[in-house]
RNA sequence: GGCCAGAUAGCUCAGUCGGUAGAGCAAGGGAUUGAAAAUCCCUGUGUCCACAGUUCGAUUCUGUGUCUGGCCA
């Protein structure tokens, strides 16, 4: 906030946007016109051999434009925005010493939300824990596990809906691990302080439609490109399963059904571009009240030369 | 050509013993702190195929027509 301050800390740029609107090819562009390195924000591309359903870049644009925290997770194994936030900060710091720009790349909001905002001190997930929760949630219900919660943490539970059952079960499993309220907790979070300076920019697409059309393209040229054949090499392995959060992933999490035979060929098809639609809407949600953000309008036919100038304008005004 | 079954929300269908209708999915809006490509909340007016008849009143009953599917020729 504070003018000098903003003068001296180095620039970093986020470049955010729904799924299909364009961003790598962007990222990449502007690698060629700026000494930037790109660290890719995006809870999907984390994982190992998945590639064509998560839209990553393939493997010529790697070589041309690499991309940091991508591909380092096996699928079996979780990640969070917690870890997120402290691998990306480590990231952009070794970029910055190397003289050169951290271009922030993705579409996981939260994550470029908690690597702006900080987050709190909070015991990292128990599995075992968690476990035990759900099999009292299949019980009992959401709504007596938030009536739990009431006891325990009513500023919590209050501002949970009584089926939330991801949160409920978060703020359970933080009073249980620590003994104290997830709100009270939350309320003792420090502001964080960024060594730099974010250059928000988002590429929004104008018009929906147009949107929903790229979406069904690309999941059909992911098809052709042998999406079930990299499912099929997942599900063969036997110990990977429809709850881990990758194989939750769009698209994967259809294609899994469909290998399970608890859906045809076509359901499968509309259900995985239907999934993909509404990730992009609520991406757009994230979006629509994002605080100082720089909009970079989409408009189709998609031209990247105009996108990446118009991008380069509002960089320079940034002091890029 | 004959017989039978359908025709209701973008899709699949339910329903109205005659008082103009509702689920799932899709879609739209919103929330979002260690699963976030996750999870959760809110939003349902549509010539109830058309025309005629019966009726105070028809999407509902009757008749005719049209279209779709099945069976028989």
């Amino acid at each position: 906030m504070l003018a000098a301050n903003t003068k001296t800390l180095p620039p970093v740029i986020f470049l955010m946007g729904p799924t299909a609107s364009g961003k790598t090819d962007l990222a990449v562009a502007l690698t060629e016109k700026l000494p930037c390195d790109i660290i890719s924000v995006d809870s999907a591309l984390v994982y190992r051999g998945m590639d064509i359903g998560s839209a990553k870049p393939d493997a010529a644009t790697l070589q041309r434009a690499p991309h940091r925290l991508i591909s380092f997770l096996d699928p079996s194994e979780p990640y969070s925005a917690a870890q997120f936030r402290c691998d990306a900060l480590r990231e952009i710091e070794y970029i910055l010493h190397s003289g050169r720009i951290p271009l922030l790349a993705g579409g996981t909001m939260l994550y470029f939300k908690v690597l702006l905002e900080g987050i709190a001190d909070l015991p990292a997930a128990d599995p075992a824990l968690r476990a035990q929760l759900t099999t009292e949630a299949a019980q009992y219900g959401w709504p007596a596990l938030h009536q739990k919660l009431a006891e325990v943490d009513p500023v919590s539970a209050a501002q949970l809906h009584p089926n939330h059952s991801q949160r409920i079960l978060r703020a359970l499993e933080v009073h249980a691990l620590t003994g104290i309220a997830l709100s009270t907790l939350q309320q003792q979070q420090q502001p964080a302080s960024l060594p730099f300076r974010p250059i928000q920019l988002a590429l929004m697409p104008d018009d929906r439609e147009a949107l929903h059309r790229r979406i069904e393209q690309r999941f059909d040229r992911m098809l052709r490109e042998g999406f079930m054949d990299e499912v099929r090499r997942l599900y063969a392995r036997g110990d990977l399963h429809p709850d881990l959060p990758a194989i939750r992933a769009v698209g994967y999490r259809q294609a899994w059904d469909y290998l399970a035979g608890n859906l045809s060929e076509a359901e499968m098809r509309a259900a995985g571009i239907a999934a993909t639609r509404q990730l992009a809407k609520r991406q757009l949600t994230w979006l629509r009240n994002w605080p100082q953000l720089h909009t970079i309008p989409m408009q189709e036919p998609f031209d990247l030369e105009k996108v990446t100038l118009a991008t380069l304008k509002i960089l320079s005004a940034n002091g890029i």
